[in-house]
DNA sequence: GTTAGCACTCGCTCCGACTGAGTGCTAACA
DNA sequence: TGTTAGCACTCAGTCGGAGCGAGTGCTAAC
């Protein structure tokens, strides 16, 4: 038995209808809802049940309807990916409205661009920043904030991304840090973040007027160091959106999903880089994520400064409207990727 | 018929029980459970038909056991006031540890918090900071970014607040915006982030060579003048706490409740400022917010650099462990007072 | 190949019986 | 006069059976 036109097409219809009521799909509704070439339901019936055979339907009880399978989703999903979505003019106004182009500090652009994703699509959003090490240092400004203390602003190709506060002498002037932060630049401009810290240990000894700041440097620039290892910015959008799908009406199931949320480390592992443009579906178990087992989750990779990859994914139930969801990704990954290149030219 | 010390004992017994289980408390328990002078259930059962009369419980039906009502809990938790609960070493310890002094950004200290009080009274937690319009100017600060952009820091007596980016003419040197810089805190030092903007108006003229900075720093300032009026910093932790409670085991319930958080301006009507060192609490209908008819919040209150008062509260269900709250709100408001003086004396 | 018809399945809902926690009242006791 | 044992009563929650209805699989006819 093989794949046909017309299974085809009757599976596109249990799916279209599984989406939108979250109910198991029987043949008559097949049949009288949506237009699949006037057959009747005992048709549609026989055909339901090879695709069953077929593994794209599952049956929760006999006397219920059919459920799609994730193989049915995978190959939905790559059926819309052909077709290639477009996002209304109307929509893409809207989000890109809510990314005021004003935003240079990497936090900010990651948590908005989470938010209008999550508020476009109604589904939860996590989105990745590039990762901090490969990141290449434009300039290093060390701002004075009291007599004690200063404000370490490491600005790269993707963006403002760092800001601790150091120590420094007493006394140490506005200007003394502004030398300083000059020099800075000009010995470590174009090298990694993760290259940073090795570097300015080997200039430590050039620096004996500026001693204090330099070890306050030092320390702080190892901080960044190991925090950075493997690390990248994470936000998320529209965490309570799962609660409206009666997937999730179990308060139990719900905090579960809630808290790996929180867990950042856990998002983090989810949120694997892949190329620019290209799309991957995890169905269920498939995410390794405990609390994701009814979800699905779409990701999509964007660049900023043309080189460092980061990701944008989507997390809703399994049966997730998979159109729209593409069309925003397609959207928002574009968009990212064209702010973070132009603002690694400026 | 007065409220005596016996009653008194019965009542506090009733409402543990009650925070313990949310389940509504009999008078066979509470005679068993809880130490009242080994009275029979019977004799506890005209006590509690009394404090009924009184307004203190409240009974679900007539075959249930009794609850405590609003004004019992406000009873309640200001005896608890006089007890004067102190943190356990252990637990100020561990929440020291969370808030890393380092901080000096006032987002990220609140932030903070937020997570620290949430996880350790395991309700949700919103913490708001001091007025960002009445804090004082110390100094500003004009970092370059790129050719055409730089980053305008504002530092005042409470904290690091707010970082935005300008537009500048392209071929701006750092040195130039150094001075720039310098000059507008020699001006504009020891005004209120609301005085600000007018001042610069006026000082406009005196600004010829840097033209391009000054208007566009006019611009940003604007801004901030406009998102200030009556705004403070907020932030929430442990939203999803409230899951795990079964007051909120309806989905519903949950996402009017979690939505509102989401929504920054109404919490920011909730986070009343009282005084130093007081306690507030709200109950229900009382907090005059939709979706938080079943949440009780106690708010405290701290200051920012001695002067600029904040807020912090806990929200939860109307029984919560209204002890051990109080202990963590009176460390943490008094850490935090602590903090941001300490870092407006540097 | 398609369809009408029919027996069968099985989750859901409605309903009445039962259970048990809890109350209020009364009468007796210290 | 306050306390307690006893008892009738109340009422939400649970359990189990009946009935419903959506949906299926199979068969026979078109």
């Amino acid at each position: 038995m093989e794949m046909d036109e017309r299974k085809l097409r009757i599976l596109h219809a249990i799916i279209d209808d599984y989406i939108l009521t979250a109910m198991p799909v029987g043949s008559r509704t097949v049949s009288k809802k949506y237009n699949v070439g006037g057959l009747s339901s005992a048709t549609i019936r026989n055909e339901m049940s090879d695709l069953e055979a077929l593994g794209y339907l599952d049956q929760p009880h006999t006397s219920a309807g059919r459920v799609p399978s994730a193989k049915a989703y995978r190959l939905y999903v790559e059926s819309l990916l052909n077709a290639a979505p477009k996002l209304p003019p109307g929509e893409s106004a809207k989000l890109r409205g809510q990314l005021s182009a004003r935003e240079r500090q990497l936090h900010d652009l990651i948590e908005r661009a989470a938010h209008a994703v999550a508020e476009a699509t109604g589904y939860t959003t996590v989105v990745a920043g590039p990762a901090t090490r490969e990141q290449r240092l434009r300039s290093i400004q060390i701002v004075p904030v009291s007599d004690h203390t200063a404000l370490l602003i490491i600005v790269t190709d993707a963006a403002v991304f760092k800001d601790t506060t150091i120590r420094t002498d007493e006394g140490t002037t506005a200007e003394q840090l502004f030398v300083v932060s000059r020099m800075l630049t000009d010995q470590l401009q174009g090298l990694t973040v993760g290259e940073i810290w090795p570097r300015l240990k080997g200039m430590q000894s050039c620096l004996r007027e500026h001693a204090r700041v330099m070890y306050s440097l030092l320390e702080a620039m190892g901080r960044i160091e190991r925090d950075s290892a493997d690390s990248r910015e994470i936000a998320v959008g529209g965490g309570s959106n799962i609660l409206q799908f009666p997937e999730y009406s179990d308060a139990n199931k719900a905090r579960t999903f809630l808290n790996m949320l929180e867990a950042r480390e856990k998002l983090r592992t989810l949120m694997t880089i892949g190329t620019e443009g290209v799309f991957t579906l995890r169905i269920g178990a498939e995410t390794g994520i405990q609390g994701m087992e009814d979800c699905a989750m779409i990701t999509a990779s964007y660049t900023a400064a043309g080189e460092h990859p980061g990701a944008i994914g989507v997390i809703g139930p399994v049966r997730m409207r998979y159109g729209h969801v593409l069309s925003v990704l397609a959207f928002m990954t574009r968009y990212l990727s064209e702010a973070l290149f132009m603002s690694s030219e400026l």
